[in-house]
DNA sequence: GAAAGATTGTTGTTGACGACAACAATTGTA
DNA sequence: TACAATTGTTGTCGTCAACAACAATCTTTC
């Protein structure tokens, strides 16, 4: 995909330059397909929609899935290595578990070894829910692979495996 | 990747239940691993940051140039139509095209077919911009491309086609 | 042809999210 | 002991998606 300029191929015009259209459908993007970013851009919007639609009845978001089964599989993490792990901004990360929090899903309790630092845990209570979203999480990958093909959907995770 | 429930594989503990580590690098990611919607959400990150600093001296975003490249081909295109087509709301558009308009790329001008719509066009300095940021936008892909691999993205473009 | 409904662009609000800056408390270091 | 760095927190700013409401303008229906 060279990017060469102008490469425009505008439709049949209108006498002031307007084009005719009966199907909004045949709009050609150009350039833009063939830019990784724009496809991936899509897709993403796409399966986080799908993730927040699946896991809707428990109200989790992708953001809040994601620290839960951290702190569930690394019980007594600071806030600051989760939020470095995640690659959210430790700011960020207050709200976040200022939520879970209330929700009696995680727990701060002060370190002793650094007590400048929490230590975060999974309530009970937040272990049992996080068993549940897991299952919610699976019906939406299910869905994924629906959509692109289990084959696809493996490749895609080989692909992108240096990003997590 | 069956996502059975509350796989947790803590790593070794101190007395008060927090974990010690030395290098925060070995933090596990547990069901994350395995998720498409984060590998994707990762990977998209990493591809905008180096779009927005790659286009960074002539201060071009993603969305603003997938809307320059879609009006650039499709000249004459109604607000509405542009924003179905890139998947986004008329609202937001309406901010996108008062920047670009007042940098003097695009046109707004009123459409005598339907007198509620807007007619989008290039300007002449919009069309010589938009083939600079089309060079720059390729370069852009060259990076995705070392990031990756050429065929990787290449394979990946094919899997996302759908969601173009 | 007139009334009712739908569409287009616009403005505004809300909430999730990333980027930054400042601060107190605490730790590490010179 | 003084100085620098780290951690959690609070706050601001800008981007972005999702809605809702509105006037102007089509489109449909009677």
């Amino acid at each position: 995909m060279t990017a060469s300029a102008a490469q425009t191929s505008p439709r049949k015009r209108a006498g002031n330059g307007a084009v005719r259209r009966n199907d909004a459908d045949e709009i050609g993007l150009d350039a833009l397909v063939g830019h990784a970013g724009y496809a991936v851009r899509r897709f993403q919007i796409w399966i986080f929609q799908d993730f927040i639609r699946t896991l809707g009845d428990v109200d989790i978001r992708p953001t809040q899935y994601s620290v839960l089964t951290v702190v569930g599989a690394n019980p007594g993490l600071s806030q600051m290595a989760v939020a470095k792990r995640l690659g959210i901004e430790r700011a960020r990360l207050v709200h976040l578990l200022d939520s879970l929090e209330q929700r009696k899903l995680v727990k701060r309790t002060k370190s002793k070894e650094d007590r400048r630092s929490h230590a975060l845990h999974l309530t009970a209570q937040g272990e049992t829910a996080l068993a549940k979203f897991k299952h919610l999480a699976a019906e939406h990958e299910r869905h994924v692979e629906a959509r692109i093909g289990k084959e696809n959907r493996a490749h895609l995770l080989r692909i992108l495996a240096g990003f997590t």
